[in-house]
Formats: C-alpha cells, sequence, structure tokens
DNA sequence: AAAAGTTATAATGCATGCAAAATACAATTT
DNA sequence: AAATTGTATTTTGCATGCATTATAACTTTT
C-alpha cells in the first residue's frame, strides 16, 4: 500500500468536519478563513478551498463575499436528507446484497459485536455504525450513488450521534442491526431493503422528536 | 431585482461547465490550470476554486497532484446516472405534484410548445427541456433533493443533447413530455410518477444503445 | 535494446500581499 | 431618537511568485 500524500486542503477539510460534526463549531456559527487559516498553520487558501468542498458536502454554507457558516439543521431539514437516505440506501442495498460475500457478512457482524463492546459513545461509534452500513452496500457497484448516500450519512453524523447518545437508542439500534444483516445473509432482498427503510426512518423520527424540544 | 455581483470564480465555473456540456472539452481532456486561467483572463486561483466545485458536480476528476480532467463517460455510468434520476426525480414529483398551481402547467405547457417550434437543436432545447422539468419539480418543497436532482440532470446534459440531436427522439420526446404534463394536471400522482420513470429510463436506453457505437 | 537511475521540465500546491466588498461604527441630519 | 450619510475596520477575492510534486527526456547500466 503506498502511502498517501495529503495535501494541506485535504487535512483541512477533515480538520474543519470533524469540527462540526463533534459540535465544537456549531450550526450557523461562522467560519473565517483567517482565524481557521491561524489555527491551523496554514494559509488562507487551504482554507478557501476546504470550506468550498464542505459546501458541497452540504455542511457549510459559502456565500460570496459574506463568508462561510456551518450549515444550519431545521427539523424539516432532517426530514428530508433521512428521506433521502432511505430511498438511496434501500437502493444500494437491492443491488448489493446478491453480491455479498460470507465475508462481508462476518464483517459486519464483527462490527456490531464492536458495538456492543465499546461504551465510547462518542466518535468511534458513530464511525463504527457508518462502517457497518457501507460493506451491506459496498457490493452495489454503484459508486455514484454510493458517494451521494456517504455525503448525506456523514451529513447526518451529528444527529445520529445525538440520537445515539442522547436517547438511549442504543440497544434498539443494535437489534435492528442484527435483524438487518439476518436478512442480507438469508439474501431475503424484499424484507432487507423494506426493513432498511424502517430502520432510517425510525431513526429520523427519534431525532425529530428530540429536536422538537 | 438586485444586480448581482458575480465572483470570478462563478463565471470560470459556467465557463468551463459550458465547455463541457457543449463538447469543447471531451471526456478524458486535462484541465491545465494555467491554460484555462490564460485564456479566460483570471489567476489560476479562481480556476482552482471552479474545478473544485465542478468536481462536486461530477463534470470533472481533480486528482492531487496530477491535475483536473473533463470525467469520462461509460455506458455503465450513463445507467446509475439515469437510474438515480428516475429515482429522485420522481420522488420529487410525487411531493410536488399536489402543490402545482395552473399556473405552473399553463407555463410548463408553453415551455412544450417553444420546444416544439424551435429548430435549434443544440444549446436551447437541452436548457428550456431542463426547465420544463425543473418546473414540474418546483411545489415539491424538498430544496435538497432537488440540488440533487439538478446536479444529475447538469450533468446528464450533455448526453440529453446527443440524444435529442442525433437520435431524433425528439417528436417521441414531446409526445411524452404532453402526457406526463397532462397526468401532473389531472394529478393522477401515482400514473405520473411512473410515466415520468418510464420516460426518464427509456432515453437512458436511447443513450446507452447511442455509445455502444 | 530494455530497465533502471538521473536530470530537466512542467504542473500543481500554497504563502503572501493587495484590491474590492461587506460590515460596524461614528457623525450628521431630520 | 430614528434615519441617513460618511468613514473606518474587517473580511473576502484574487494576482503573483516560490516550493513541491509529478512527468518527460535523457543517461547509464545490464
Amino acid at each position: 500500500m503506498a502511502i498517501e500524500h495529503k495535501t494541506r486542503t485535504q487535512l483541512v477539510v477533515e480538520a474543519i468536519r470533524e469540527k462540526i460534526l463533534h459540535g465544537e463549531i456549531k450550526a450557523g456559527e461562522p467560519l473565517r478563513q483567517a482565524a481557521l487559516a491561524d489555527e491551523l498553520n496554514v494559509s488562507r487558501i487551504p482554507v478557501r478551498e476546504a470550506l468550498l468542498q464542505l459546501e458541497a458536502e452540504g455542511l457549510v454554507n459559502f456565500e460570496p463575499h459574506k463568508g462561510a457558516t456551518a450549515t444550519e439543521i431545521s427539523a424539516t431539514q432532517v426530514d428530508e436528507v433521512f428521506e433521502l437516505r432511505a430511498l438511496l440506501e434501500s437502493e444500494l442495498l437491492k443491488y448489493s446484497v446478491p453480491n455479498l460475500t460470507d465475508e462481508d457478512i462476518a464483517e459486519a457482524r464483527s462490527l456490531i459485536e464492536m458495538m456492543e463492546k465499546t461504551d465510547d459513545h462518542d466518535a468511534a461509534l458513530g464511525e463504527m455504525n457508518y462502517r457497518f452500513h457501507n460493506i451491506l452496500y459496498s457490493r452495489a457497484n454503484r459508486p455514484h450513488t454510493l458517494e451521494l448516500a456517504d455525503i448525506l450519512i456523514k451529513n447526518s453524523l451529528r444527529f445520529v450521534r445525538m440520537h445515539l447518545t442522547l436517547a438511549g437508542g442504543d440497544e434498539r439500534s443494535q437489534d435492528e442491526h442484527l435483524h438487518l444483516l439476518k436478512l442480507c445473509e438469508d439474501r431475503d432482498l424484499e424484507q432487507a431493503c423494506s426493513y432498511l427503510k424502517e430502520h432510517i426512518l425510525s431513526a429520523k423520527q427519534d431525532i425529530i422528536d428530540l429536536l422538537d424540544e
């Protein structure tokens, strides 16, 4: 595996993305180029480019001459994003399930087990959740769709974290994951897809309820 | 209406996008920052930023240290993009149709008429086609979804143009548009959505057939 | 002659600095 | 005091130039 040479812009993208996902930068907060550049020890150019990329991901609003802000997150936004996820991810699953290998299943299962053991309710859990779903979609041969879903998932990571930590939607979520995995293992396409949709949409509802306070 | 102050970056985005959509820049062709900067009379910075935005749109591949190229377009890519469009656009239509006003319908109809009259098989036709569909989706109240669909539509404009001009899929397309509009006017949700899907997927097939030569 | 190493060339990545735009603030007018 | 105008300050937009990385051309070696 070749060492990869990350460009400063990429590093800045990751740094700012983490800040937003972890809530260090709050929704609506302005992102001053100079301040970020200072903090990250780079010039403003890679910061600008990073902000542009994050805008494409939907995490940042970039207004000409005005500056960038972390995107606001209303209940209707959550609704839309999760509806989209349900649509795209069930589509991915549809194409992927028939091609899933036993190794894929095993890998997914081990991730569930890791999630059960972990008490770290913060970053790691969201990451594992992310990887779990990604494995299930990995054989879909739909790179473009996967990329879109990926962006949406990343985008909703802030809420998922909230969901997992606050709502204690934890044990239930695990059960749901196991059930979903079982359906995939059995190659039960119909059931798996509709169950996934439910899974995503129920998470949506939890989060919306949580936001209405 | 306030005059809008476009930044150089935005102008460059539009310029390069047009070049790609019109085939002036061919798929796979490298996009040299310095050359483009020269040609458009700006520095390389706005060109770089434009290339990043176009990558987010899927028109450009941007590889660190290697440079940018116009994205290649294989049959499988077309397949995926149009499948996605069918999915997203029928979803949009589902939410939009109930809220469509009579004015919207009238506007869409006048666009169809304009398309019939126009002999300009090039840019304008694609533009009208684009606006026609956009009107139908405009009342969906799903800005995020609309934005994604928009990107996919823009992305497929290159093929649509090919389709319209080469395949003469012209009259049929008009008939299909009229039929679709009628279904929307009758607020026949089910039929309209499934017909739209067909419409998009048949265009897909035409284009794929065309590419297999 | 093919492969590997070396240098030369071209292209990208990014820091710096200045011009233009937006914002915040003070002064003036009503 | 509210509204308006003018000024100062901040912040963004972008041109320029240099450092770094990739590519091409050329040796050298086998």
